[in-house]
DNA sequence: CAGGATATCTAGCGCTGCTATGATGACCTT
DNA sequence: AAGGTCATCATAGCAGCGCTAGATATCCTG
């Protein structure tokens, strides 16, 4: 109620984000298994408990940093499919597999590791929804199967992703892969 | 040397594989996160250092249980594409998907944990290049890009896979997703 | 049968995620 | 302004993890 309540909430806010914040940057220069609940505490500069009275455990931290994640490869799809208009789908999908391969930690936390999110549901989190729709809308809207096209395009681009970072199929031929998919895919 | 010593060669082989059986077994009922060493030593009725005189470490088991599981991946994949001549390719794809789902915990050794198996190199082990190779076999000797076909599909199943498994895609529509994949893939 | 190699276990290290307990200090009331 | 209340936070600790050094028991060899 009062000012100094208020002034907590915000500095309560604050330290939630600075949590998540360290997290990813930790993530993204040591890898996740570096990020253990004492090490993220001694970088926010807080006791281990404290992570604790914001988060419900280590999972809901790399959930949090995940659901940024989403946000981020959602911006990142809509300025791909704006700035060419007519090749809206393979823009989309060159710019999915950058941000697999330029933010391996962040993929990691939105993809792989185990997570909080609840996908497919009433409660998926609009990022989330929001860069899925980014490869609908590469799909002409009197498609009835256009998110099903969506769906097998982001398993395509992911298995891509994995699979390539994990040395499974080699990285150099990814370029041609996704030339092999889009023009499959989009053509008639 | 010895008769004896042979029979302890014997002995240590068995023991070899009931650890790889007994991981396995445990990661199948329970889930990974399950299989501890101290469990696994109990399992085996062993002390927990006779895994290490047996492997490199905990990474070292699952990648052995991985490379039983490719071994038995592609024995699967092989009698899909042998009989269904006709359509091999979506034989052989849903013969993938059917192995990803109704052994989760092995699929997961496979493709999601962190193991030691060196891939797309010349120490790949035979059993992942045969599973490969399963999917080159359905296309056309002639076609000259037939490896990146089978790199793209492959791709696209394991994606398919891990997501409809994490609900990232809706499960129950995977089959219609096959399809797609399939007669956009095999078209003319 | 004695000696020595080999196989195996006990015990413990440093780490993990997580939490019960208690001190600290800012706030509101009288 | 003093006293009591309550939220905030850190100390210290638990059970479990992967892994290993050192002691022990077992069995084969000469």
């Amino acid at each position: 109620m009062s000012a100094i309540s208020e002034r907590r909430e915000r500095e309560r806010a604050h330290r939630h984000q600075l949590i998540i914040t360290a997290a990813r940057e930790l993530a993204e220069t040591e890898g996740w298994e570096a990020v253990t609940t004492r090490r993220l505490a001694e970088r926010v500069e807080y006791s281990q408990p404290v992570l604790y009275s914001h988060f419900d455990g280590k999972d809901a931290i790399v959930s949090a940093v995940a659901l940024d994640g989403f946000g981020e490869l959602a911006a990142h799809l809509r300025r791909a499919r704006q700035s060419a208009p007519g090749a809206a789908l393979r823009a989309v999908c060159r710019a999915y597999l950058e941000f697999a391969t330029e933010r391996p930690a962040l993929y990691q936390a939105m993809f792989i590791l185990p997570t909080n999110l609840k996908f497919a549901s009433a409660e998926t989190p609009p990022p989330l929804r929001a860069g899925f729709d980014e490869f609908v809308s590469c799909f002409p809207p009197d498609n009835a199967r256009r998110e099903l096209f969506a769906e097998v395009v982001w398993s395509a681009l992911h298995g891509m992703a994995v699979l390539s970072d994990s040395g499974r199929i080699p990285p150099d031929k990814q370029e041609e892969r996704l030339d092999l998919l889009v023009t499959r895919i989009a053509g008639t």
